[in-house]
DNA sequence: GCTTTGCGTGTGAATGGTCACTAACATGCT
DNA sequence: AGCATGTTAGTGACCATTCACACGCAAAGC
């Protein structure tokens, strides 16, 4: 896909993830980019074609964050139920420090026209989903997770719930630690799926 | 609240929810919302002061289908555990019938900047969410719910995963039939949140 | 009973704002 | 000489909202 950003276009990127933190999606305007950029709004179309792939670019940052952390998972030998606690871990973490994320990966209602960027959050989110689902596979066989339920069920529970309590989180406007609170939810979710 | 809404004003509001049906919130403009009653835009003015009180009409139509399930719901005597299969059912068949509803509610990213709006949403939704708790509760002192979690966490599961169900049907374009696949998942969720 | 007044509801045209994007031109590095 | 990168000044589209004006009906005044 599209590989190596130059380093203007990760910048942009870099300001487009503040830009929509600040002010939501709605606030990532090629106006406002130039503006935090400090350049002129006709340099930004230098660098992309239009602010569609922008957005790519900006599921993309959120796409490799995943990967990585899979990656990562995958590999070493914790069990599957402390693998979903990371998971949680790692997203409250990743949106507490970056809110911007959560703007874009759960507003599939402002793509809703954009054929392209629709599909690339589905992607995403099936890559997800796919991951999840493979860990608790893998729990299952090894006893670790209930086997009355399909992981795809599971899956879409797990990551429902996650988004919801970020989606509270976000209504209550960011009004406590997310991190904190959702260490008790955490353990909800593991006593939820443990056999 | 606002009660008693003129014919005009529950005109506006039902093409309303047929607009962001069609074309999803960003395709309720005043001026399609003209076209399509057959008005010009100005007319629009005279029912409502602004387009977010049209919004939060729409709101309010969301919150009397919950409230009037909930009313319904609440004085019959089915177990918990079938309320909230109740739960899911309608809305399956509400999102389904009216898939404005979904775009609605589930976009706070566009109501970012919007608190009148934001705070709507968030009336409603922790509406729901106290109600599920209610039901809850009441199905742990029967014995019919699970102990060792509390409601107001089963509360953000059973939330989450319904909005996530839906979610991927949203994002796979409609191209299932939600309610049929649907039945499979309720079972699930049953499963897990009974003793 | 007729006129007048005013209100509810409609209209077309205009306002000022924002948006993404483009064209023509400039500069400096290789 | 040519390419990458920048600038200024637009373009046209769309947006919500407002204004001055028009029509008809119903109550108030005579």
């Amino acid at each position: 896909m599209n590989t190596d950003l130059s380093n203007r276009q990760l910048e942009i990127i870099n300001v487009s993830l503040e830009l929509i933190a600040e002010k939501g999606i709605q606030g990532l305007t090629i106006k406002n980019l130039a503006k935090k950029i400090g350049f002129s709004e006709s340099a930004i179309y230098r660098h992309f074609d239009n602010k569609i792939q922008i957005l790519i670019g900006v599921l993309n940052h959120f796409e490799g964050i995943s990967e990585q952390f899979f990656k990562q998972e995958m590999e070493n030998d914790a069990d599957s139920i402390t693998k979903i606690e990371h998971l949680f871990l790692l997203y409250f973490n990743t949106f507490s420090m970056h809110p911007s994320i959560v703007a874009v990966i759960f507003s599939e209602e402002i793509f809703r026209n954009e054929t392209v960027l629709l599909e690339k959050v589905a992607e995403v989110m099936k890559g997800n989903s796919s991951k999840i689902i493979e860990i608790l596979e893998k729990g299952q066989r090894k006893g670790e997770v209930r086997f009355d339920i399909i992981p795809s069920h599971l899956a879409i529970i797990i990551l429902g719930s996650l988004r919801m309590f970020v989606s509270q989180w976000h209504l209550s406007r960011y009004s406590y630690d997310i991190s904190e609170k959702g260490s008790d939810f955490i353990q909800s979710i593991k006593t939820l799926i443990s056999t």
